[in-house]
RNA sequence: GGAGUUAUAGCUCAGUUGGUUAGAGCGCUUCAUUCACAUUGAAGAGGUCACUGGUUCGAGUCCAGUUAACUCCACCA
C-alpha cells in the first residue's frame, strides 16, 4: 500500500466517524458530561507543529473518555485574532495595491470575510487530516452573532457595574498598525542609540539643569523638568523656571520622587504626551499635555519646521538644532531596549489618545479567591498566575480596528458630536442601531462608536459564550466548567488569566476544572517557531511521508505540561518514522493472528499456560498503566508504555513463544491484540479503527468500543 | 530589577510520592536472514545524572549556593 493508498483509508474513515456522527455530545443523554474546549487557533495562516501537538493531545483525551463511556464534548472553534488578521490581510492587499483605507471599511470586511473562509477551509483540513474528534455542528466563530451577543451581555454588565470608563490616556501605540495595544502586546528590541544631555537654562540667569534624554525631538512637547528629592545641584532651582532650548517655553522645575537618583543626571524632562511615566507625574504636577509626534508616527505642527517628518529624522535634526544652540553638554552611546509591537515589529509610541478601559481589581480578588479551585499542569502555574493577578492593570479594550467586535455603545451625533461617556450622557449600548430618539434633543443621528474591542475581550468569554452564555442553555448546565483546557503557556496573562476572571464574575463558577500548559516546540537553538525566521515545520509534510498516526505518536513523546522541546524537521522524520514503524509492525501482528491463523485454532482458553499467564499479567500492568497515565494527562508515559508493550512484550516475546504452541496460544493471542488496538485508539485513531474492523467480531466503530479492563 | 524553567548516553528526551546493576528512540559496533514483519531479530559499547555543600540508613529525585542556557513580567530619562 502506497502512501496515498493509506490517506485514502484514513479520510473515508473519518468520513465514516463524522456520518455515524461518533463525535457529536449530546446534552440529553444520561452520560456523565466530560467536556474539552479547544483553544481557538487564529483565522491567520496555517496551523503548525505546536497546534497539533496541541489538538492531538485533546483528541486523546476525547476519545479515551468516550471508550470510557462519557458524553464527551470537543468543543472546536476559531479566534478572529483582531490586530493580528488586521495586519496579515493588510499585507495581502498591499501585495494587489490596494489598502483598507482605500477599500473603505465596507468594502473591507466584505473581502476580510472572504479570506477568513479560505484560511478556515485550510483549518478544517487540518483537523479531518489530523482525526480530530470534535463535535463540529457545534463548532464556534469569535464573530459569530452567538458570541457577539455574549460580548455585549459582557460589556452592558461592565458598564452597568461601573467598571468600564473611556477617557484620553496615555497608550502604547503602534503607528504601523494604528492602533492602541496593550502592555502585553509588545516586545523588546536593543537598539544602540545615543543619549543626549541637554542643558535647560534657568529663566534669568547664566546656571542650567542638564538632562539626559534619548529622544531629543520631543522636547517640544516638554511641560515641566523634574527632579529627585533634595538633588545637591538642582533643589535650588525648584520652583524656578527651566527654559527650553528649543522653542523658548518656560518650563517649572519640582521634586518628584519617581526620579531616580542615579539615572541620568538625576532630572528628568517631563513629557506627558509622550511618555508613560511622564504622563504619571505631569498628571499629579497639573502640567500641560503637548504633543510633538501624531498618530500616523510623524512629527506635528507643534515642531515648526520638523513638522511632517519621521521621527528618525527629526531627532537628528532636533539634535543639530540643540548643537547649534549650544545646548548640548555630551553624547554618550546607548544600548537599551526599545518597545516595539509584536505584530509588525514597529517602534511603538507613547500616546495620548480616548480609549476604553475596563477596572480590573474586582475581577482580579475574586479570581484570587477561587483560583486554587483550578488544577494546573504544571502546578505552579496557580502561582504565577496569583501573582500577576495581585499586580493587575485595568484593562484597555478599545482598538482602532475594524475587524472585530465593533464597540456597542451609540452616541447622539446632534448632543453629543464629541462622544462623550457617563451616565449623564446620551449614549446607548446597543448591538443594534437604536430606533427611538435621543432623550436629551430628540435627534435621530445615531452613530456607532469607532473603535472594536481586544480580541481577548471577546476570547475571555470562550468558555461561556460557546455554551450560549448569557442565556442558560442545557449545553451550558452540562458541560460547563470545562474538564480540560490546554493552551501555551506565552498566553497565560492575555487568555488563561482572563478567562478565569470572567468566567468567576459572570457564571460564579472557575470556566475550567484542569488546564493544562504544554510545551513549546522550538527550533534546536531554542527559538520559537515563527514565519520571519522562516524556521517552522508543516505537519503536513510530517502526514503526507509518515502517515497521521505516526506523526500524532511523534507529537506525544513531546506533550509533556510545561516542557519546552527542541525539535528539527530531521529529528521530527526520525521519530515519525520510528511511529511508522511501529504502525507496520501492528498490522504485522494483525496479520500473523488473523490472516495466518492455524485452521485447528482454539476457541477458548483458560489462559492457564505460563506464557499466556505472563502476557496476561503483563497485559494488566499496561491496563492500569495507560488508564492512570491517561488520567493524569501523561499522554508521553502512555504512549511510551504502549509502545514498549507490544513491541517487545507482545511481538517479541509472546508471539515468539506463541509459535511452539501456536493453535493453543490464539484465544490468547487474539485478546491481547484486541485490547491493546483498544489502548491505543485514542493516540492512532486510524490504524486501530481499521484493524478493530477486521475482527471477526466488532461494534460498529472501535469508537463505540469499552475501554479494557483487567482481567 | 522581579519571577520561573532547564542542565541525565553522540543527538532529542523520559525517569510518578527519595529505595536494588539510571531508561527509550535515533545513531554506533558485532551477528542472524527464505521465520507475521529488513519499515526485522539477537547481542553489545556508551552516562562521576552541570558544579559545590547539606538533609537521610539511602539523593538523578529533597534543601541551599555556584555556573550556564532559555522563557515570562516590570523598567530603561
Amino acid at each position: 500500500m502506497d502512501k496515498s493508498d493509506n490517506q485514502n483509508v484514513e479520510q473515508k474513515l473519518y468520513e465514516f466517524w463524522d456520518k455515524e456522527d461518533l463525535f457529536a455530545a449530546n446534552p440529553d443523554s444520561d452520560k456523565k458530561p466530560y467536556s474539552l474546549l479547544m483553544p481557538p487557533p487564529n483565522v491567520n495562516g496555517e496551523l503548525h507543529l505546536g497546534h497539533a501537538m496541541e489538538q492531538s493531545i485533546m483528541d486523546a483525551l476525547a476519545r479515551f473518555k468516550r471508550m470510557q463511556g462519557f458524553d464527551v464534548l470537543l468543543l472546536p472553534g476559531v479566534d478572529h485574532a483582531g490586530i493580528l488578521f488586521e495586519g496579515t490581510f493588510n499585507k495581502i492587499l498591499e501585495k494587489e495595491g490596494l489598502s483598507k483605507y482605500k477599500l473603505g471599511r465596507e468594502e473591507w470586511l466584505k473581502r476580510a470575510w472572504q479570506y477568513k473562509e479560505e484560511v478556515y477551509n485550510s483549518f478544517h483540513k487540518t483537523w479531518t487530516v489530523m482525526g480530530i474528534s470534535a463535535d463540529w455542528s457545534r463548532e464556534v466563530f469569535t464573530l459569530d452573532p452567538k458570541v457577539q451577543k455574549a460580548v455585549l451581555a459582557e460589556f452592558k454588565a461592565f458598564w452597568d457595574q461601573d467598571l468600564l470608563y473611556k477617557g484620553a490616556y496615555i497608550v502604547q501605540w503602534c503607528p504601523k498598525c494604528g492602533t492602541a495595544i496593550e502592555d502585553l502586546e509588545m516586545e523588546y528590541q536593543d537598539r544602540e542609540e545615543k543619549l543626549y544631555f541637554v542643558k535647560y537654562q534657568i529663566e534669568g540667569t547664566d546656571e542650567y539643569v542638564t538632562v539626559a534624554t534619548a529622544r531629543p525631538e520631543t522636547i517640544y512637547a516638554d511641560t515641566g523638568i523634574a527632579t529627585y528629592p533634595n538633588h545637591p545641584k538642582f533643589s535650588k532651582f525648584v520652583g524656578k523656571n527651566a527654559v527650553n532650548p528649543l522653542n523658548g517655553n518656560k518650563l517649572p522645575i519640582f521634586e518628584d520622587e519617581r526620579v531616580e537618583k542615579d539615572f541620568g543626571t538625576g532630572a528628568l524632562k517631563i513629557t506627558p504626551g509622550h511618555d508613560p511615566l511622564d504622563y504619571e507625574i505631569g498628571k499629579d504636577h497639573n502640567l500641560s499635555i503637548l504633543h510633538a509626534v501624531d498618530k500616523a508616527g510623524k512629527m506635528t505642527d507643534l515642531t515648526e519646521d520638523l513638522s511632517g517628518l519621521k521621527i528618525g529624522e527629526a531627532r537628528e535634526k532636533a539634535a543639530g538644532k540643540l548643537e547649534t544652540a549650544e545646548a548640548i553638554e555630551k553624547v554618550e552611546d546607548y544600548t537599551h531596549s526599545v518597545p516595539v509591537c509584536e505584530r509588525c515589529k514597529t517602534t511603538v509610541e507613547p500616546l495620548i489618545s480616548e480609549e476604553w478601559f475596563v477596572k480590573m481589581k474586582p475581577l482580579a480578588e475574586k479570581a484570587l479567591k477561587h483560583i486554587k479551585e483550578v488544577n494546573f499542569l504544571p502546578k505552579n502555574y496557580e502561582k504565577i498566575l496569583s501573582d500577576w493577578y495581585k499586580e493587575i492593570h485595568d484593562w484597555s479594550i478599545s482598538r482602532s480596528l475594524w475587524w472585530g467586535h465593533q464597540i456597542p455603545v451609540w452616541y447622539c451625533q446632534e448632543c453629543n458630536p464629541n462622544h462623550e461617556v457617563g451616565k449623564d450622557k446620551d449614549m446607548v449600548i446597543f448591538l443594534d442601531k437604536p430606533k427611538e430618539p435621543c432623550k436629551t434633543c430628540k435627534g435621530s443621528t445615531w452613530v456607532q462608536d469607532e473603535q472594536v474591542l481586544d480580541t481577548w475581550f471577546s476570547s475571555g468569554l470562550w468558555p461561556m459564550a460557546t455554551l450560549g452564555w448569557p442565556e442558560e442553555t442545557s449545553e451550558l448546565k452540562k458541560y460547563y466548567p470545562w474538564d480540560f483546557e490546554t493552551s501555551a503557556p506565552e498566553i497565560k496573562y492575555l487568555w488563561i488569566s482572563r478567562m478565569i476572571m470572567l468566567g468567576l464574575w459572570f457564571k460564579d463558577e472557575i470556566p475550567f476544572k484542569n488546564q493544562f500548559f504544554h510545551g513549546m516546540l522550538r527550533d534546536l537553538q531554542g527559538r520559537k517557531f515563527s514565519k520571519s525566521l522562516g524556521n517552522g515545520i508543516s505537519p503536513y509534510d510530517l502526514v503526507n511521508q509518515w502517515g497521521v498516526d505516526a506523526t500524532r505518536m511523534a507529537l506525544y513523546t513531546y506533550s509533556v505540561p510545561g516542557r519546552d522541546s527542541k525539535v528539527s524537521r530531521q529529528i521530527m522524520d526520525e521519530r515519525c518514522k520510528n511511529f511508522r514503524n511501529f504502525s507496520t509492525k501492528l498490522k504485522n501482528i494483525h496479520r500473523f493472528i488473523y490472516e495466518l491463523k492455524p485452521e485447528d485454532a482454539a476457541e477458548v482458553s483458560d489462559y492457564s499456560h505460563d506464557d499466556d499467564t505472563e502476557i496476561i499479567q503483563h497485559l494488566n500492568g499496561l491496563i492500569d498503566a495507560v488508564t492512570k497515565n491517561i488520567e493524569n494527562y501523561q499522554l508521553h508515559l502512555a504512549t511510551e508504555e504502549l509502545y514498549d508493550f507490544i513491541w517487545h512484550k507482545l511481538a517479541d516475546s509472546y508471539i515468539e513463544w506463541s509459535k511452539k504452541r501456536r493453535s493453543d496460544a490464539q484465544p490468547c493471542l487474539e485478546y491481547v491484540f484486541e485490547t491493546c488496538l483498544k489502548l491505543l485508539h485514542p493516540f492512532m485513531p486510524f490504524l486501530t479503527e481499521e484493524l478493530y474492523q477486521k475482527l471477526p467480531e466488532h461494534q460498529k466503530s472501535i469508537i463505540l468500543a469499552p475501554w479494557p479492563e483487567t482481567k
